[in-house]
DNA sequence: TATTATAATAGTAATGATTCCTATTATCAG
DNA sequence: CTGATAATAGGAATCATTACTATTATAATA
């Protein structure tokens, strides 16, 4: 049977992705691994990104811009991109649920998930902005 | 003043959006237009596609492949995706409705748009699956 | 603690989606 | 019909991500 093995880059970018309330890319987490660990490759950075995502340790989303954002907070939450400057923000707690049962009734997809992304403007935005 | 210019190409392109309800990518598009206009290139769908989605008269957004899709219909609607074969479908109407302002309040954010995405498994694939 | 099978790494090459560049062509206002 | 210029075709360039491979680190077991 195959042994997972944890390796101390492992432990460390999921140490570094559970540290921040950003929702970093992978070159980011691999330039502040670097601080700790030099010869750290962005390969590996990559490989331990995917795993853990694939182990549900950490989540992973797909942005705009084409390149895929992390987030070590598991708890079920929502977030909202600026349009303009591009920042993901979580959104601590929304009333209004969406309904699995429905969706599973409307389509016959057996659902596990919900990802919802909001996009407007944020606060800093809106001031520097204008409009 | 500039002004647009509707090309053939961009007319075909929005045609070949609107008459399909899958929710392909820049790729396949691309094919399609060939069918028709042999001497297309691939820069053009990209360029028309995103304009087109600048102008508001197509959406876009991007898959977990890490590849963009686009959808020619506008109406107010949600997706769901399969994790097994990866198709997306439209949810056709969902009864909980997000709320805007609850996010607005929330965050600060002016929020223009949602855009939310439901993972599982489709009947086609429960079925094969068997678990 | 030492041994050992193999999971994981570093470094680099390869891939694939998308954008950029430029000479040429098509569109449309007058 | 004509001129200004928006848009195109084709190909090169870019950027995020994955694949490859020889080497190293991990952890189960003796």
């Amino acid at each position: 049977m195959k042994t997972v093995k944890y390796s101390r880059q492992r432990v460390l970018i999921l140490n570094i992705l559970r540290s921040t309330r950003s929702h970093p890319n992978a070159y980011w987490i691999f330039r502040q691994a670097r601080e700790v660990m030099p010869r750290i490759s962005l390969g590996t950075v990559y490989r331990n990104l995917n795993f853990l995502a694939g182990e549900g340790k950490i989540q992973r989303f797909v942005s705009e811009d084409g390149s895929t954002q992390y987030d070590g907070d598991l708890r079920d939450h929502y977030h909202v991109r600026c349009i303009q400057c591009q920042t993901i923000r979580d959104v601590p707690h929304v009333s209004d649920r969406v309904s699995y049962q429905d969706v599973e009734k409307l389509t016959g997809f057996k659902i596990y998930s919900a990802h919802v992304l909001f996009e407007g403007i944020c606060p800093q935005c809106l001031k520097e902005g204008g409009s």
